[in-house]
RNA sequence: GUCCCCAUCGUCCAGAGGCCUAGGACGUGGCCCUUUCAAGGCUAAAACACGGGUUCGAAUCCCGUUGGGGACGCCA
């Protein structure tokens, strides 16, 4: 039997880091094993569910690179892939378990539940259905139902009985039925409740490994006996630990980002989340740790993943984003940093020549960053040159009038006034010049000619800075992008503000 | 409260009875590189929750305690 395996995501908001693991462990062992990846939307819960929470999670999931062989937008055998298209089909079992008394119908109000939980908190008992329609004669529930009631359908849990299940991680897990109250399987208003849906779906879908989050565990002796009611084989179950936050309580927004959609946008590439998303209970093995995706498929082993629960560490995203921030291809990491200028109030719309120029930029930006959002402030020099607002910063001010500072700029703007474009060779030879005229040398010669040339006390190597204003400079308007101001004219500039100011 | 799951450095993993004076990675400290900030290289500190067993021998097996997490919804 060829492998099937689901990830069943509930579209009421935004992909969480969590899922995005859970639907990224069923993708490893998919294509891990040559098997088939399933996309399920389980929207049953009316109230909460969007078409837009929906389109959200497949965009995430596509950017992750994450693809799917069936689903509801790209269909299969098996369909349709939304619960809410697939109404008739609870509908028929849920009949067959009425027929078979292995369910009956429940009247008993939201109150009357509220308080029976109570009741048996109180009491010290399992917090479960006290059971009171389990006993309803076929009579006594037509005769309500024909006056008007509403009634919902439980699950009839056999009693004393013992549910083992082998859990592909964890083993066998045993629960006794005295624990588990009937779950409701089709709510009064005739939609199917989870437990059952799933039990449906999985297995008219054929889903062979079901893997999941921890938090199903308990659900799954319910399962495992609607399967055995409805005459299905059970799948073979994997509970995965959660991913918690720092304090070790679930991830969650006062954390920070949680959600796929949150990390894109701060700037993390897809693959760099997806390898770092792996190694939380999981190890590639040999020591490796960055592994591309494919890569990872084809090590992974459900027996291999770990039983704890393991907390999210962005630092260690960090050090997994550069890594790939390093490898990837400069002129994709330009495409990729334009919303991150334009947010930075630096519009533009590069055509090819800016988008060229943009990623030779990069190399002296992306290798020394986290994030792909820091990039705009990395390279803010190229696009925002202001020498008088530099100067209205004290220090900056007091230390470039100082009469050292202020005889390299000098320097600098005479030997820059007969330079061409510079390269990084030219620049090396008006360095040398105004380093012979000044002697000064080191720290006293660069600095002033860093803050002369980028208003700015720190950034890029000026072997690559320098070189890049130049090659800014000369971009047509049709390039698309804002003015960039030459080193040459940026030499006489902060002269003229540096004369203004004293 | 009841049931279930879990327990190695601050964090993520390796370790499947002797190879462990417990290994790697992130982070942290130090050093190096360096015209700045980063990045990078090297290096150091840092853990088997506790208590009982089993065994010649336990981080590894068993029991208990403690701690953490999950479930007990007409949410999924």
């Amino acid at each position: 039997m060829t492998m099937r395996v689901r990830f069943a995501p509930s579209p009421t908001g935004q992909l969480h880091v969590g899922n995005a693991r859970t639907a990224l462990f069923n993708w490893l062992l998919a294509r891990g094993s040559k098997g088939t990846f399933i996309l399920r939307i389980e929207d049953t819960d009316v109230e909460r569910s969007t078409r837009e929470s929906e389109a959200a999670i497949l965009r995430d999931l596509r950017w992750l690179g994450l693809d799917w062989d069936e689903g509801p937008d790209v269909g299969g055998s098996h369909g349709p892939y939304r619960q809410s298209e697939r109404l008739h089909l609870y509908q028929s079992y849920a009949q067959e378990l009425l027929a078979a008394d292995s369910a009956y119908y429940c009247f008993c109000s939201t109150a009357q539940l509220d308080a029976d939980r109570q009741e048996a908190l109180a009491h010290g008992r399992p917090a479960q259905y006290a059971g009171t329609c389990r006993r309803l004669s076929r009579e006594q529930t037509s005769a309500r139902i024909t006056a008007g009631e509403h009634p919902a359908i439980r699950f009839r849990i056999p009693e004393g009985r013992d549910v083992v299940f082998t859990d592909a991680v964890r083993g066998d897990v045993r629960f006794q039925t005295e624990v588990i109250g009937d779950p409701i399987i089709v709510r009064a208003d005739g939609t199917p409740a989870y437990n059952f849906a799933v039990v449906v779906d999985d297995a008219l879908m054929e889903v062979t490994q079901v893997i999941r989050g921890e938090d199903h565990i308990s659900n799954t002796p319910r399962q495992v006996l609607l399967y055995e009611a409805l005459g299905f084989t059970a799948p073979t179950f994997a509970h995965l630990a959660l991913v918690m936050g720092p304090d070790h309580s679930p991830l969650s927004k006062r954390h920070g980002a949680t959600s796929v959609a949150e990390f894109r946008s701060k700037g993390y590439l897809p693959e760099a989340l997806i390898n770092y998303l792996a190694l939380i209970g999981w190890s590639p093995g040999g020591g490796d740790e960055l592994l591309p995706i494919d890569e990872l498929a084809r090590r992974f082993s459900l027996e291999d993943v770990g039983h704890s629960a393991g907390v999210f560490d962005e630092e260690k995203l960090a050090w997994v984003n550069r890594h790939y921030l390093k490898i990837a291809d400069p002129s994709r990491l330009a495409e990729l940093s334009l919303p991150y200028f334009v947010k930075a109030g630096v519009p533009m719309t590069p055509d090819a020549a800016g988008i060229a120029f943009l990623a030779s930029a990069m190399a002296m930006a992306s290798a020394s960053v986290d994030r792909l959002e820091q990039v705009a402030s990395r390279l803010a020099f190229l696009f925002d040159y202001a020498p008088v607002r530099t100067l209205e910063d004290e220090t900056m001010r007091t230390e470039m009038s100082m009469p050292d500072s202020r005889a390299v700029v000098t320097a600098l703007v005479e030997e820059l006034a007969a330079a061409p474009r510079l390269d990084r060779e030219k620049f090396r030879e008006v360095a040398n010049r105004v380093k012979a005229r000044t002697s000064r040398k080191g720290k006293s010669l660069f600095h002033p000619i860093r803050v002369a040339l980028t208003g700015r006390a720190e950034g890029p190597e000026l072997d690559l800075a320098v070189p890049a204003i130049d090659l800014g400079a000369e971009l047509p308007a049709s390039a698309g992008m804002p003015p960039i101001v030459g080193n040459r004219e940026r030499a006489a500039a902060f002269l003229r503000a540096l004369e203004l100011g004293s």
